[in-house]
DNA sequence: GTGAAAGCGCTAACAG
DNA sequence: CTGTTAGCGCTTTCAC
């Protein structure tokens, strides 16, 4: 493996300056450019990124840590943050914390320990503290996705209250009054802004918002499938279910209608992310969109600025959601309560 | 922050020593490392992995590239190859080819100068030239899922003819004998190895297996509901359609469905991969299940063994496959053509 | 515009 | 069991 002193040498020039060609860092003369530009190809010669990363103290790299994997929408910020690093010539180390507070805390020590260029983080929940690693080393970070209210760094989220509003204000023009929310992990911020964004609408209304109905969930699927089971014992009168994600929307409308529920016909279905999969299911969802890209865009694009580091940048983009109207809502039943369980 | 170099100062001994302390690489006495671990932890000591792979060219990284990390077949090896890098105390890398055999030659490149322990990689195509690269630097690499027939290289692979055969038995063994196969890229070996199980299910069963009536696709959703639009045209006889993934499977789904034709009564649904999302479909996705988690496992394993390395080590690992039953698949209509598409 | 030299932080080889 | 020394491959001064 040939390093920078074997092009050097057959390009007859000092290691400084087949750098210096490599990274464009200052002119050089046109002639000696071609000599190591040749030497570089004819060796086939690749940059070691250990070595550059260990002395300029930029690896290239940048971090991302996000508390579920195999949830789709997290799937969503691997893949678009691939896309961004790699226009900034980073390659993506991706860490899956696993709602452990321990292992998130490992693994921005190891990304720390790689000198990344920054690092993409998205908490387990708001007792969070791996943050605090962060304040003192200079190494840029942004919060994404789960953001606190009062966030003592940069950060990229939806706007969640508007999230909860849209929905609910949605499933409320149609008709619906007995309107049931299926959060997230409720020591999570966003799922309590976006339960807000429901109150609010309620109380828009004139509806009581301090009797809003919900159960709290984890962001899974399979608790979509139980959360039903709860809603129909203890409150038959539904007729509409909003559901924090998508994933649990799926879970909500599958349980109904393996219990002969129609949907929209009998109870409305709104979720919340628009993954791919959303329309993949009939009735398509009606669900809020997150920005994934866009997000993810800002993020990056905030990790180069080059002040996104520390505890006294906290600049805090809030990118806007917007319904999408599919198939899964429509107006109440005008009678009574949900048929009885049918066997399907 | 602090180096080695600090720690080794404050405990009052070499560097050499605390890098032994860190490794466990040759016993210390008790005391010293007690001391060593005591400085450590009071400067807040955190190791630099650029300076160790630097030197010991382990960095402490697998890189694992897949060609369309969208695909939720892929998500599921990212996730499960960062589970078991983790487990080898090495982070992981991920990069998107985008079905690019540039951008596979350039990630491949990053990943070399980096140090990795190791990389894992699924081929954009049988075209793609990337893994020459790999046969003469000592990183151990493992072809995943996306293996050829001569593989110069260790692999770990899914037995795609069983997996063929497998589909294509269940649906004969149910009655069908108009059976469509939307197929990936031909240009992926795999895909005419599931093909070619196809054909020997056929051959069993005393049917042209020449004639084994395919449409080439691009394992995305949306080709799937074009296919259906094409076999209606051209098969209007066809009572079961096997997908050679489940992203298109789901797609033939929405498209018959929402003609509505019903799935199973009217047309049978294989697909493989048994990705999460084939059970939260209805009716649920009969597929032949890719075993993600353990394919991962074993490649990752693999790359530790030390012996995954140039184009001379050829171990083949084929895992085998089994058909998941579910609700997609039944006896064929035993009148006539599928019904007349009705509008939904 | 270019070269020499130092050093990023660590491990490996050797000596004791 | 421990210290010394060298050097992984690169960038960054600082000269010239």
């Amino acid at each position: 493996m040939p390093s920078m002193k074997d092009v050097a040498r057959l390009a007859g020039v000092s290691v400084a300056t087949v750098s210096r060609v490599i990274n464009k860092t200052v002119p050089v003369e046109e002639q000696t450019r071609t000599r190591v530009e040749e030497a570089i190809t004819r060796l086939g010669y690749r940059p070691n990124l250990l070595g550059s990363g260990l002395r300029s103290r930029r690896g290239r790299l940048i971090g991302l840590a996000v508390p579920d994997i195999a949830n789709p929408s997290f799937a969503n910020f691997v893949r678009y943050t691939e896309e961004f690093a790699r226009r900034h010539k980073c390659n993506l180390i991706v860490g899956n914390t696993a709602d452990d507070p321990a292992a998130e805390r490992r693994f921005i020590d190891q990304l720390l320990g790689r000198n990344v260029d920054g690092i993409l983080f998205s908490r387990v929940s708001d007792e969070s503290e791996s943050l605090r690693m962060l304040d003192d080393v200079g190494t840029p970070f942004v919060v994404i996705d789960r953001g606190m209210q009062d966030e003592r760094a940069a950060s990229v989220v939806m706007d969640n209250e508007r999230t909860g509003h849209l929905a609910a204000r949605h499933l409320l023009s149609l008709g619906h009054r007995e309107i049931v929310c299926v959060t997230g992990p409720l020591n999570v911020a966003l799922c309590r802004q976006r339960l807000a964004g429901l109150r609010a609408a309620l109380r828009e209304s004139e509806l009581d918002a301090s009797e809003a109905c919900f159960v709290e969930g984890n962001f899974k699927y399979g608790f979509g499938e139980e959360a039903v089971e709860h809603i129909l014992t203890h409150r038959p009168e539904t007729t509409a279910i909003w559901a924090q994600n998508d994933l649990m929307a799926i879970g909500v409308m599958n349980a109904l209608q393996r219990r002969g529920i129609r949907i929209p016909e009998d109870v409305s279905v709104v979720g919340v992310d628009d993954i791919e999969f959303a329309t993949m299911i009939r009735p398509q969802l009606t669900t809020v969109q997150q920005p994934f890209r866009e997000m993810c865009r800002i993020a990056v694009e905030m990790l180069f600025e080059g002040n996104a580091t520390g505890a006294d940048f906290r600049r805090r983009v809030v990118i806007s959601t917007q319904l999408v109207i599919r198939e899964s809502t429509s107006h109440p039943r005008v009678d009574g309560e949900i048929p009885h369980s049918v066997a399907r």
